[in-house]
DNA sequence: AGCTGCAGCTATACCGGTTTAGCTACGGTC
DNA sequence: GACCGTAGCTAAACCGGTATAGCTGCAGCT
């Protein structure tokens, strides 16, 4: 049935040398000489050998792969595509060092922290990601006390000790509130993604900073869980209200469309009676009418940067901290001067 | 730095017994009393000892781990939400087993398959499933030489002697004809996938047949490769013509949603001025305006069934063949009487 | 009593790598 | 010629499990 692999004794039985030798040969270490390693080389070539990648892992006690958890509902994963881009990334860069990833996606956070245990424990995994950082988060202290390298994405500075990769927020959503103060906006409302997550908690604080420097006092955050159904009911309760605001700006792409979607039901005209915005394009931001204005990032090439981070750590390097490129705002038929 | 994880050895120290007892005592298998089984336990659980997945993969010469490659530009990818439906659905399962997932995304086929010959080589996974299977595939082949255990995720019928799940698309197609065909559509066009896949060739075929049971000559397919731009341009060009459909028929949600801009753009009605079906629901079908009517599938569940008949097989099982549900269509404001 | 059979356990080999102690032969030095 | 150092290799231990041959003691049978 499968086809029988050959390992280091077949080569070293063949090259004529010990087990020793062959391995020493073919992981470029000295203790064997240049004639010798081609020899071996070449009948490792010859014999298409590969390492056994369980042995390697057991003698070297380091695995050749590393995690990357996901603690959200599945159903509101699919409609993201940030986290596919994001694992694109992340692979691209480490089939490059043929590191594997292994992906786990689980309900909530306290099995998520159950599946590092165990990763950790059946030395599954040499590394992970962590995602979504919370306000005091237990999985960094979690994972140091494991002592399991980590990169922390999304995360600005230092979260104990470990690596992080991530992009100025701040900044984003102030290039945000500039688009929109300049074309005359002094009401603005923001439909935010989940409280606790570290990175909403950064885009609030931006969000009424920015708001106040630029004069605007009507600047309201709605908490929402990220779905479209929590984006529309936020976009009706806004646009129903006493006095609507004139710009909206949403956490995701999806609840961007789906306020559009609300608008169009209420009949109010975009950009004309609203403009919005939304953070993090797609192609569903290009696709619907009018083109969502969006806050752009390349989150293919922030996964790459990531799994850069994470392999250095693994290498035995320090612990890095990777400022990505700051989100560009891309205008579209979404915004424009209020009426 | 990292923690010290117990092994059998310790276990066996601590109870007194040789390690052969605690390996027999721990997977359940006859050899230990009853009374020795559970002391061994207990000190196992007090010890909180997990086996190492490595040294278990080397003696068993099996990997617990199984493996996903997509085929696919990762710029495409992050727009589909099946495949996240799917991985999410397939993880579920798996997970119950403590099986893990490897996903590699790779740019073409050929990159496909140096991925499975080198996991394969390296025992890195068990198994794999294969997706987007193609009109003569070289995937089938190929893992049936390297006797890699596989399972064929959406053909119907045997591929060599491998696995499947699937779901009738022949049925799915014919659903979609008989509900635009009795609302009075007699011109009807369809925006298909990749040409080449066996999915799309399927559908082509059913979308042909079903058309002519209903006595609709003009019923043409435009080839794309599932992009919200080829679905756009298929659109005008179809909608331009001289006849155009009364009816289009997407096959997946993100063209049918480019399509739905492109009829707003050109001032098209819908329905009244044509009705439009998306093949696979998502919240992108439920958010614009007006809703799509779409084919909708338990993605999450179809995951799970393809994680199962892999599990089998992996358990020594036969190749099972099993038949997901037919997708249902979900009728929406999309679709209407023809004007 | 002697034999068989078996439950219950130990000892050991084994999986495929890595790592290390140690051996050998060779060259250089005084 | 004795001594030392080292390049180049081998043998063997080791990683943490699984698989298996074999040992022991007790019960049952004749």
């Amino acid at each position: 049935m499968s086809v029988k692999r050959p390992t280091i004794r077949d080569i070293a039985l063949r090259a004529g040398v010990s087990k020793g030798a062959v391995s020493l040969a073919l992981n470029g270490r000295p203790g064997v000489s240049e004639t010798t390693r081609s020899r071996i080389l070449a009948v490792a070539e010859e014999l298409a050998w590969r390492p056994n990648s369980a042995a390697r892992a057991l003698s070297a006690a380091r695995a050749d792969s590393v995690g990357l958890v996901l603690a959200r509902p599945a159903r509101t994963l699919g409609v993201e595509s940030f986290f596919f881009q994001l694992i694109s990334g992340l692979q691209a860069e480490l089939s490059t060092r043929s590191v594997a990833l292994m992906l786990q996606v689980v309900e909530d956070q306290d099995a998520e922290i159950e599946v590092y245990r165990r990763w950790c424990s059946e030395q599954r995994v040499g590394g992970v990601f962590l995602v979504d950082l919370r306000v005091d988060d237990r999985r960094v202290a979690l994972v140091e006390e494991l002592g399991l390298p980590a990169v922390v994405i999304g995360g600005p500075g230092h979260h104990g000790g470990l690596a992080s990769v991530w992009a100025d927020d701040a900044k984003a959503m102030v290039s945000i509130i500039e688009h929109l103060g300049s074309l005359g906006h002094r009401r603005i409302a923001r439909v935010a993604g989940l409280p606790g997550l570290l990175h909403t908690e950064r885009r609030t604080t931006a969000f009424h900073e920015a708001a106040s420097a630029w004069g605007i006092t009507a600047a309201e955050c709605v908490a929402t869980d990220y779905t479209d159904e929590q984006g529309a009911s936020a976009t009706r309760e806004l646009l129903s209200g006493p006095t609507p605001p004139t710009a909206i700006v949403y956490d995701n792409d999806v609840m961007a469309v789906a306020g559009a979607g609300v608008a169009a039901e209420l009949g109010v005209a975009v950009p004309g009676g609203v403009s919005l915005v939304a953070w993090d394009d797609s192609p569903l931001c290009r696709l619907i009418h009018p083109p969502l204005t969006a806050l752009a990032r390349d989150t293919f090439a922030f996964g790459g940067r990531a799994a850069t981070a994470l392999l250095t750590v693994l290498d035995g390097g320090a612990p890095v901290d990777v400022e990505d490129q700051v989100p560009v705002l891309v205008p579209r038929g979404s915004t424009g001067p209020p009426r």
